[in-house]
DNA sequence: CATGTTTCCTGACAGC
DNA sequence: TGCTGTCAGGAAACAT
């Protein structure tokens, strides 16, 4: 399940790859989960735009576009509102005193892989997955394609993306603090809440509570200084661990490059419940909160 | 606003 | 073999 070392990871490889090619043409399932954008908008901004490069915000996939077919600037703040649609991560900022733009050439394509999305680069020849929901033909010749069994991942379109949270690896100690301040939510939930810090997920959040002996359940106003003082560290480096061993591979993700990732191999506590913690041999306990399961040692643990 | 619960999805797997 | 039920989980929707 990609969190954002596996995200990260793919992030690269598709940069690596695509960056410079352009997008020729854009078919899209028929399956309305995915999209987060308007289909027409989607495809208008896609086709015929310049890729100029590959980045990771948050667990998104950010492909920053240059001179899509579309003169993007007119796109309707307004037409978006109503239904299913209303969350669209679109985001104008105008200058004030600047008159309608002439040319807007920067727009972003946010992937969000969800739990089994997979970004594909294929040839044209290969075949075509199941649960395949989009297929992008490059310049290059190449496809670029978005598999996605349970459709949890989301495709957009944007302008000036966010992320809403923090980037776990760029906050501040100061401010990572301030995060959890008057929260009486579990801190493990507060780890997990984008609008706090964006990308932690529930593998790191496990693994970076046992780091910091941390219970999960502990309500996050309750942790004193010196709990997030280990815990800001540990959540930094859980993750730069994963980013360097290509991410973890539980069993659906597969980078873009169809390599598998080998930080599971690191797991301390997270799909280990029952087994002899590593520190004290105490065996794992796993219990769910708001809904996710959590793993830790009750000894290591406080 | 903050927090907790439900919902969306399909494939894998256990049990019968 | 084939069926049924359960589980996995990010984040939006919904309820409190």
């Amino acid at each position: 399940m990609p969190e954002l070392p596996e995200v990260e990871t793919i992030a690269r490889g598709l940069a690596n790859r695509l960056t410079g090619d352009v997008i020729d043409s854009v078919w899209l399932g028929s399956k309305p989960e995915p999209l987060r954008s308007p289909a027409p908008e989607i495809v208008g901004t896609l086709e015929s735009a310049h890729i100029a490069g590959v980045r990771r915000v948050g667990k998104h996939i950010v492909f920053d576009l240059q001179n899509g077919g579309w003169a993007h600037s007119t796109a309707s703040p307004g037409s978006a509102v109503q239904g299913r649609l209303r969350t669209s991560p679109v985001k104008r900022k105008r200058l004030p005193g600047k008159s309608a733009p002439p040319t807007p050439t920067a727009a972003q394509w946010i992937v969000h892989l969800g739990m089994t999305g997979r970004m594909l680069v294929c040839k044209p020849d290969d075949p075509v997955e199941k649960h395949t929901h989009m297929i992008a033909k490059l310049a290059s010749g190449r496809e670029l394609r978005f598999v996605d069994p349970r459709r949890f991942g989301r495709l957009s379109v944007a302008h000036g993306f966010e992320a809403p949270g923090s980037e776990p690896l760029e906050v501040e100690l100061e401010r990572f603090v301030g995060l959890f301040r008057g929260r009486k939510t579990p801190i493990k939930s507060a780890l997990l809440n984008q609008k706090l810090l964006s990308g932690v997920g529930n593998i790191y959040a496990d693994e970076a509570l046992f780091r910091a002996g941390i219970r999960p359940r502990r309500r996050a106003a309750s942790l004193t200084k010196e709990d997030l003082r280990r815990l800001y560290p540990a959540v930094q480096e859980v993750l730069k661990e994963a980013i360097a061993l290509g991410g973890s591979s539980i069993s659906d993700y597969v980078d873009s490059d169809g390599e598998e990732g080998f930080f599971q191999l690191q797991h301390r506590v997270y799909g280990r419940e029952g087994e002899p913690c590593l520190v004290c041999k105490t065996p794992i306990k796993r219990v769910v909160i708001s809904g996710r399961s959590s793993h830790y040692c009750p000894k290591c643990q406080r």
